[in-house]
DNA sequence: GTACAATTATTGTAATGACAAATAAATTTA
DNA sequence: TAAATTTATTTGTCATTACAATAATTGTAC
């Protein structure tokens, strides 16, 4: 792997600072590699990355702050970025009749439509990026990862 | 963690997807504490990354495209970032003499002055942010990681 | 040596991200 | 109920990143 070598090369302080490192390099990997497999539909990962949210959603709006916060990403971005999906109708924005100062968020079925497309490509590469992990060893990566403060 | 909420709020397709979207999430996370704790410097992580990298080789100069490498960045942003390491004097860019295509870099007496700073900041952050994870932990990790393409 | 390809770095431009300030609606408080 | 505070979103601005095109130098084939 192309991590691996970068690895190799630096020399470190402590196991901790090792294992940031490479958490951040492996991040990096990953981000690369989805982000190409969704070039050919000229989404982002964070565009896909809303998407996603919004099917978790089941038909339920989501409002911007809560996109935001299960983004960890801006506020002032969020809304540029819903800006996007919508022009292509992907998304539908509405004040919220309840709380004016709230905009709902919606996935459209052109949305769902599209995701459904990206999901298949993403899967592969997730399942490629993995290929080398047992069910055990991607169990206990994500016990590990836990324990992260 | 603000993680292990998030990462509960999502239904997941398989195990590896859960595994890569929490890989993704650790990565921002340890992006923004280190980025948090490297602000006061006016230094971007990045900048930060490079000025480890040239220290790295004990007074050797490294060339743009080595930077590159090391750093998974690319190329066009590579040259700029440079640029602002040097406007503030941190590294200093000659022409090399064997071939003249490649600039070397390298790291000032001002720019290690301000790195060794730096690196007691970032070393808190990589403790605290690994601080529940044992020696143990920290390896069995390093080796899960290197198992990822 | 000249033509052509490959390597190394830079530049232009558009998209994305970070951060602070501004707006607008709702809620609290005096 | 007017004023102050909080909540939710938007906007402006600047830094960073991505991508494509270009320039300069070197290497190679003829």
């Amino acid at each position: 792997m192309d991590v691996e070598q970068i690895i190799q090369t630096k020399s470190f302080h402590s196991l901790e600072q090792r294992t940031v490192i490479h958490l951040l390099l492996v991040g990096n990997r990953i981000s690369e590699m989805v982000g190409q497999a969704l070039k050919p539909f000229g989404i982002s990962m964070q565009q896909f990355n809303v998407l996603r949210i919004l099917r978790g959603q089941k038909g339920e709006p989501s409002n911007l702050n809560t996109l935001n916060e299960r983004m960890i990403s801006r506020m002032s971005n969020t809304t540029r970025l819903v800006d996007k999906l919508l022009e292509r109708g992907f998304v539908s924005r509405t004040v919220c009749e309840s709380n004016r100062r709230k905009i709902e968020i919606t996935l459209t079925a052109s949305g769902a439509e599209i995701l459904s497309r990206m999901d298949t490509v993403v899967r592969e590469v997730e399942n490629d990026l993995m290929k080398n992990m047992s069910g055990e060893d991607l169990k206990t990566l994500n016990l590990l990862l836990n324990r992260i403060n």
